[in-house]
DNA sequence: GTATGCC
DNA sequence: GGCATACCTTGGTCT
DNA sequence: AGACCA
């Protein structure tokens, strides 16, 4: 094999081990490649990470082999990988890595982790979620048009209740919507409101939506995974690589962009999605700017129903 | 992925 | 250097 | 205990 490479990132010289190993075969996609992704993407992806708990999707063989989620900071990695502790429901606790800067998407990078997931909240208000989401998760043959107007009639509804809701194209076979929050909630709060919006959603089209967890009763409708919003739970970040054929990439849109027939979730990936950036930047980064509260969510929720 | 040991 | 082999890798929620 | 999810 060949020898490791060297990227220079935040003035600290990394290597990347094994940077000809194939991690994407069916595109021929390496370790090095993924690297320098991250490296090249962490401007605008950092935003969306800073404070927050990751837990690490690896794949040391490849896509094709089996991969597993790391949750625990092995004892290898550097010092300067920020972590923050949190404790486990059942008792215990664990310790997260925290991305702070691009060396640390690199170095996750060369540990074969294609996508770090992370938590609705962030230090120092881990217990207090400043995100609500609404997971998307379509049935296995739905056709496209029908994902894409289940993630508008999500976001139509979050509009009457004062959500701003930011769309994100997830890579694989669904949309995220999202609205920034007041962290002044604790998750199981978070959680049951995002249950009672969604419960109110599949009354309302009950042929489109469903909130069972259960596949088999869940038919032909999408699933409005609410359970995103709980403890310990995570969700996959805007420009995090999916492992996917493909290397597909998750892409924040505008809402009205869920009204072209050419978007689907899969839309972008490591190569092609340069070309978006370029034009239209971050459509998330202003996803801070009016972050709503729960009381004035629910006080629009008891009057327009 | 890392670590270690053997030729 | 090259190669083999051992060891490591989650947790919450619902039914 | 098993299904399901990121
Ligand atoms: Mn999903
Ligand atoms: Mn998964």
């Amino acid at each position: 094999m060949s020898d490791p490479a060297r990227l220079t990132v935040d003035g600290r010289e990394l290597r990347v081990a094994r940077p000809e190993k194939v991690l994407f075969p069916a595109a021929g996609i390496t370790k090095l490649d993924l690297a320098r992704y991250y490296l090249r993407v962490a401007p605008l992806m950092l935003p969306h990470l800073r404070g927050r708990p990751v837990s690490m999707e690896r794949y040391p063989d490849g896509i094709e082999q089996e991969g597993f989620v790391q949750k625990e900071v092995p004892a290898h990695f550097p010092g300067w990988i920020d972590r923050v502790t949190a404790p486990r429901k059942a008792g215990g606790e664990t310790t997260y890595a925290v991305v702070e800067r691009a060396a640390t998407l690199v170095y996750l990078a060369d540990q074969a982790c294609i996508t770090p997931h992370v938590w609705t909240s962030r230090t120092p208000r881990l217990a207090n979620p400043d995100r609500l989401i609404f997971d998307l998760d379509p049935p296995p043959a739905a056709p496209v048009a029908r994902v894409r107007a289940a993630a508008r009639t999500v976001a139509r509804a979050l509009v009457r209740v004062g959500l701003a809701p930011h769309v994100l194209a997830t890579g694989k076979r669904g949309f995220h919507v999202v609205a920034a929050i007041e962290p002044d909630s604790d998750f199981d709060t978070v959680r049951a409101l995002a249950h009672d919006l969604a419960e109110r959603l599949a009354r309302r089209h009950p042929d489109d939506f469903t909130v069972a967890q259960r596949r088999a009763s869940r038919g032909e409708r999408v699933y409005i995974d609410v359970a995103r919003n709980g403890y310990a739970q995570t969700a996959v970040p805007p420009y995090a690589v999916r492992a996917t054929p493909r290397a597909t990439v998750a892409v924040p849109l505008r809402p009205s962009e869920l009204g072209q027939r050419r978007m689907r979730p899969d839309r972008f990936d490591i190569g092609n999605v340069w070309r978006r950036l370029a034009r239209v930047g971050d459509v998330w980064a202003q996803i801070e700017a009016r972050p709503a509260t729960l009381d004035d969510v629910r006080r629009r929720l008891a009057r327009a129903g």
